[in-house]
DNA sequence: CTTAAGTTTGCAATCGATTGTGGGATCACC
DNA sequence: GGTGATCCCACAATCGATTGCAAACTTAAG
């Protein structure tokens, strides 16, 4: 197997300078080079089948053109998308997102963090956050540019690209208010995430201001947004306060762990207890009962979280450190009812 | 921003050259160095917060440390396990994934496959295998390490890792004639893909060897695996046969999009109509109704792919083109059952 | 004490691109 | 023909690590 052909290669080929090659191949200097003397020297490079290295680009400028996105977990399946916009806007600027999964496990997220450090990521895509997560001051030590997507955290010192999920909790609320419900409870997230703690504060809220009661046993809070969990805070929640007749769950995945108890304990949704989850992942109109849910912009975020990044490697000077909020729509299904008589 | 220190930072505050600060810090060759020297630099190293660089390691060994996985949708839940499968082998090695959708887009796609080309990815794993694929003949002309995943091809001197998909439609075929079924159809899915094509002869085979009318009109080629490719593919089937009594879909997106068909057309499934997918996607036990499909061991598939490339990074000498396949498994559920009297 | 073998370390080249600097053409104009 | 100005291009340093080679030093054996 030949070589691959180098720079060197292609500035002999058309009898120049390799400085000069490197010069007529990058189009942002190529007005540089005399025009004729560029395209003998694009000639050579199509002739020699020459592919630039980006590692040795990338030692010499010192950018990798990579970016790493760190995720919770990608088989839940709210995170492709936002990966998706990520990478779209990315790679339109020619950048390329080192995944990493971190599966909820502080090890192994500062392994995979220890290694895209290594690897001169030129910026950060966290979707991990917690409210108050070490990892970022870590970064920021580094003085990597991060953007937070979908969690955000408590400092005020990130960019972000979230959901308004308080608006969001507000309107699934609501809605089951409007259909007559009154005895309501709360599947609440982990009370360490943004996303668990802002939910669980906007459904109290909500009640509130509708005057409506809330005992502390309406509201169980799950240790991991999975359908595991969401069976198991339902059996609590249930056995707690047996007279619920709705429950707003702060999670399609613990949605539809509150089905399986239901269904578990013979109760009927939505004609016995109405369930609303949070996302409106792919396929929640499939289920049984279809999924009334909240639904996030999950493409939109990944995409704008990616334009903040860019804007931030691209453009030189001080950046504002912005923090964007994209609205969620309530999507109405089967899972909810008006509640029995 | 202090820049970040570098190897020979490490060497001067540990008073050395740096190549044994380098010798040092790599396990591999630590020992050609004196135990003592080697702590100190260790603690030098830990001290500067010292973080090694792997674009400049990558230059000069000209090994990346990187895979570039191709894979055409990771919003179709069927490959996020496999890319999870893919990582955790590639990372416990020290590999990093470099993941590339293609969106089945050939243009698409040779331009993620010139960046990751261009980022001196050390082989590729392929997910997007067409049955006849001129990418693979550019990986090659490149002399790079390439594993095909899930999707194998036509050609045999290319590493795969697939499920055994003819034994996947026998199973779900006997499973609906044993039932008592005797006119199935068969929503196929792209016949330039090797997923479709095989699934789709062994649907065939499995008819044939039972001794049932296959008539032509039976079979309905979908163009693509989506859930608007398989309901459009059902009604097709629908008007050209509507005495079928049961469809083997060849993928569960293809099942979903055949049931709203069914439902659309007012008819029941499974009481009127039994319907089989493919791939046991994740929550295809919570639709309605819960899908009888073909597991298939997603996971293991990844896993599996990043082995075989791995070997053949990590191990000197030439290199058998090994042809893995993982058996799948019946999974009965609420989409199936006997024929209408 | 000499020699040989074995350890440990330093020197310097190297990977392949980018880029600041300076010099040689070419041209125009006085 | 001299003087700039303008354009192109070549030279060479540089990014940060790895590694073949040889020098220096230690130890052991004769």
């Amino acid at each position: 197997m030949p070589r691959a052909s180098t720079l060197s290669d292609v500035a002999q080929r058309a009898g120049v300078h390799q400085a000069t090659a490197s010069r007529a191949l990058n189009p942002a200097s190529r007005h540089l080079v005399n025009r004729a003397t560029a395209e003998r020297v694009l000639a050579a490079a199509r002739e020699l089948g020459y592919v630039p290295n980006a590692i040795a680009r990338g030692l010499r400028t010192s950018r990798s053109g990579t970016v790493g996105v760190i995720i919770p977990d990608l088989m839940n399946p709210l995170f492709p998308p936002i990966v998706r916009g990520i990478e779209d806007v990315l790679a339109h600027e020619g950048y390329t997102a080192l995944l990493a999964n971190t599966d909820n496990d502080e090890q192994r997220e500062r392994a995979l963090f220890e290694s895209l450090v290594t690897r001169r990521v030129d910026g950060f895509i966290v979707a991990t956050a917690r409210r108050n997560h070490p990892l970022l001051d870590e970064a920021a030590r580094h003085g990597l540019k991060v953007v937070l997507v979908y969690r955000g955290t408590d400092r005020t010192d990130f960019c972000a690209v979230t959901a308004d999920d308080r608006l969001g909790i507000a309107l699934a609320t609501e809605h089951l208010i409007q259909t007559g419900h009154r005895r309501i409870g709360h599947l609440a997230g982990p009370q360490d995430l943004y996303t668990g703690s802002i939910r669980a504060n906007s459904f109290t809220e909500t009640l509130r201001s509708h005057h409506l009661r809330l005992p502390p046993e309406h509201i169980v809070v799950c240790d991991a947004y999975s359908e595991a969990s969401g069976a198991s805070g339902t059996r609590t929640l249930l056995d707690q306060a047996p007279d619920l007749t709705a429950i707003v769950a702060a999670n399609d995945l613990l949605a539809l762990g509150a089905c399986d108890v239901l269904r578990e304990r013979g109760l009927r949704c939505p004609d016995q207890v109405s369930v609303t989850g949070f996302n409106d992942m792919p396929f929640a109109d499939k289920f049984d009962p279809p999924l009334t849910t909240v639904r996030v912009p999950h493409y939109d975020l990944g995409a704008e979280a990616g334009r903040l990044l860019l804007d931030q490697l691209t453009r030189p000077g001080p950046h504002l450190v912005k923090r964007l909020s994209l609205p969620p729509a309530l999507i109405t299904r089967g899972s909810t009812a008006p509640p029995p008589q």
